[in-house]
DNA sequence: AAATAAGTAGACAGATCTGTCTGTATCATG
DNA sequence: CATGATACAGACAGATCTGTCTACTTATTT
């Protein structure tokens, strides 16, 4: 072993693995991705793929959250340098958004078509993509509060409709103009909280 | 020929099929159900499927339309059903999501599922949901300027993105709520909107 | 030097998928 | 009766999918 804790996580072709799964899955599809074709593109053996991972559905719930992980750490990043104001903080959430649906690959959200791919809700797909909306709208409550609502968990939840919407509506139409609208219809239903 | 217009779409088998393909993709998605199960869930033979459909991609297409025109007339004789307000016209749609949230066998809106599992812009099939999801703005588009919004095009943008968070919502936690959130959010747009 | 761990290539099983083809049956209409 | 349209069952090709297994290589550590 190279050193203590590089049991497994560290690994550089579990890196690679996860790199690439995330790429394609969110490229072409979860089901739609084949594991020949990911091996490929990861130049891993496939033998080292299920020494590390027990089955594609453990895989993908690894990437999605590891994605969620992402998701959020970029979006507390994004409200800590929106600086001290709520209300900037708040909105900085629908500035991020924008940034998003900016990027040239971006289709939809990872999570939301996780829940497409696999409707079911016992699925542990579909669990895993679910948690992430949890963790997001808890994220949501703590701005909402901070920013002086009065009921916060009803703005949070308000909130939360406009950003799925919102990201549905920037993949369906290939648009950054959603992220705006939302940002509107954010401010207004703040200021509205606030009384 | 039995009559005069039945060349098409009036033959039972067809009809049989659409009914069944529709109940098993949105049960349980579009890419994972295959033709076989179909059929034999149907009573139809592969040839008759093939003799009325080019392909598996024109069978989803050509169910989704047929979806998109049952929902846009749901909608449609729901607004009707609300009187003569607009404001009760335009929040009867939130009242009709809450009854969809609340069926046994809700599993999502099979539009933003077909987004999701074709996320490729030029796909046929990511192209007919999108259709849909254009023809529903269209009609908010209409009601937001029967209710006498200064800017309809912008509430009917900010609604489209309360609706699409609320089904996804409602889907990811299995509760009607979202229904009845979004209806206030649209509630407090209208009142700002008209000024 | 020997042992251990990690990765590789590739064959393989077994299932499943879409779409094609053949030949037969049914039935209304001309 | 004959014709033509519709549908049938089922075999079939050809591709693709996940997951398993074996045997070889490389590198690190003891």
């Amino acid at each position: 072993m190279a050193s203590g804790l590089s049991s497994a996580s560290a690994s550089p072709k579990r890196k690679q693995l996860l790199a690439t799964a995330w790429r394609l899955f969110y490229r072409d599809g979860y089901r739609t991705v084949g594991i020949d074709t990911l091996l490929a593109e990861a130049n891993v053996a496939k033998m080292t793929l299920y020494n590390h991972f027990s089955s594609k559905e453990d895989l993908i719930v690894v990437v999605i959250r590891k994605r969620s992980d992402e998701v959020l750490a970029g979006l507390a990043s994004a409200v800590e340098a929106a600086g001290r104001s709520p209300e900037r903080r708040l909105l900085a959430v629908f500035d991020w958004l924008k940034v998003l649906f900016g990027s040239a690959d971006f289709k939809g959200c990872a999570f939301i078509r996780a829940l497409s791919e696999f409707p079911e809700s016992t699925h542990p797909v579909h669990q895993a993509a679910w948690r992430h909306k949890q963790s997001v709208r808890k994220m949501l409550l703590g701005l909402a509060a901070e920013a002086g609502a009065k009921d916060p968990a009803a703005l949070a939840d308000a909130l939360r409709l406009l950003i799925d919407g919102a990201i549905v509506a920037a993949h369906a139409t290939g648009s950054v103009k959603p992220a705006s609208v939302a940002r509107k219809a954010a401010a207004s239903l703040l200021k509205l909280a606030r009384e």
